[in-house]
DNA sequence: TGCAGTTTACATTCATGTATGTATGCTTGT
DNA sequence: ACAAGCATACATACATGAATGTAAACTGCA
């Protein structure tokens, strides 16, 4: 009995998304057919087709769901609390980046694109990574030079170094958290690691 | 032609593997057939069904060949030069650790199994990660509880938080690397991220 | 000649894509 | 206002290809 309006019709997609969210992070991309997202959102696989191109047009619109970009993540700091230290304010940014990663789904999708899924049909998520690292990456160097210019930093510490370093150690911990959630908190062992490095990279005389 | 010699079969075998290695380099473990394997080895698949009981069993002797356990690359560092600080034991460890993870085989292995395998059959790379980095935490929090009692670590540093912080950038930094190894030098702004770290987690009058 | 090593041939499974079927909603002419 | 006709949102069926595992045939050393 097929979905008739346009509102249903989102709904389905929607379901179809999430269920396909799920069996990913459960099964790998690879391992899982198009026909097992389908029954898991009751389902079959003619709505997927409906819907959806292929498999990889069906992965894209799922990464389209959660995608944060770091720049928006420094301005919601900045609109939120009253620091004027770039310092503070890239700090605050990452504990924020930590506490999102937290949420379900976006746990589960950053989780499929990081350990879930190789290379496929046009789809290379090594690249996506990059992207976002990248992205990343210059804002964090940006707020450091500028760090740098008022003297906040340790002295022999160059923003650039800086930012790799933040970068390496931010990518770790969620690496590392995703892979199995349950061997610390990011809240807890997360955030003090943070803010530790936060506290070697200060410049307090 | 079928190899005869109990050494000419050796050799095959050693073929396949170094084959397997490419070609799930390149194209990720899931997409590549056993056909492709054997055909990239100038065999055929009935040699890999001679040599490893599936997929999955290649796959295990792949990663059989290059791993390197953590306390071997310490006790190697305190065999070859005399320091007598764990932190610089540590740290001649770490970059150790960079520079073997450029050379070819071991890169390529790391990079497959953290970027171009998902689960499949009894095969859980998540897990197998996850032993290597405990065990290399364990290692490392070891050397900082020691570094600690020495007053070697700055003041509000606990051992546990400098173990996690230097496991974290390490994974990240070896992580953003295998990815794209054209973005850094791992023997220059590696080495320097590394050396960074241990420069502001050193306590020095 | 027997057997380790390797190829070839074959049966099976399974996911994909597409084509077709169908029921419902929506629109338009009157 | 209300059918007729068309578009939408699915389900079903089928054709195809690709990968797997296995069994049987082959080949040359021992």
């Amino acid at each position: 009995m097929p979905r008739r309006t346009k509102a249903e019709a989102e709904a389905t997609r929607e379901a179809l998304l999430d269920a396909a969210e799920e069996v990913f992070y459960d099964n790998g991309v690879a391992r899982t057919s198009l026909e097992q997202i389908a029954r898991h959102a009751g389902m079959t696989r003619g709505a997927v087709y409906w819907h959806f191109k292929n498999k990889a047009d069906l992965f894209h619109a799922l990464l389209d769901r959660v995608r944060m970009p770091f720049e928006e993540m420094m301005d919601e700091v900045r609109d939120t609390t009253d620091v004027d230290s770039p310092l503070e304010t890239l700090r605050l940014a990452c504990l924020n980046g930590l506490t999102r990663i937290e949420q379900p789904k976006s746990r589960r999708i950053h989780a499929i694109l990081l350990h879930r899924c190789e290379f496929f049909s046009d789809i290379n998520p090594l690249e996506m990574q990059n992207r976002l690292v990248e992205e990343c990456q210059a804002g964090m160097r940006e707020q450091f030079r500028y760090a740098h210019e008022l003297g906040l930093l340790k002295p022999h510490l160059s923003p650039d170094t800086a930012s790799r370093l933040l970068q390496a150690t931010l990518g770790g911990l969620i690496h590392d958290w995703l892979r199995n959630p349950e061997r610390f908190s990011l809240q807890e062992e997360g955030r003090e690691v943070v803010n530790t490095l936060f506290r070697l990279m200060r410049y307090e005389p």
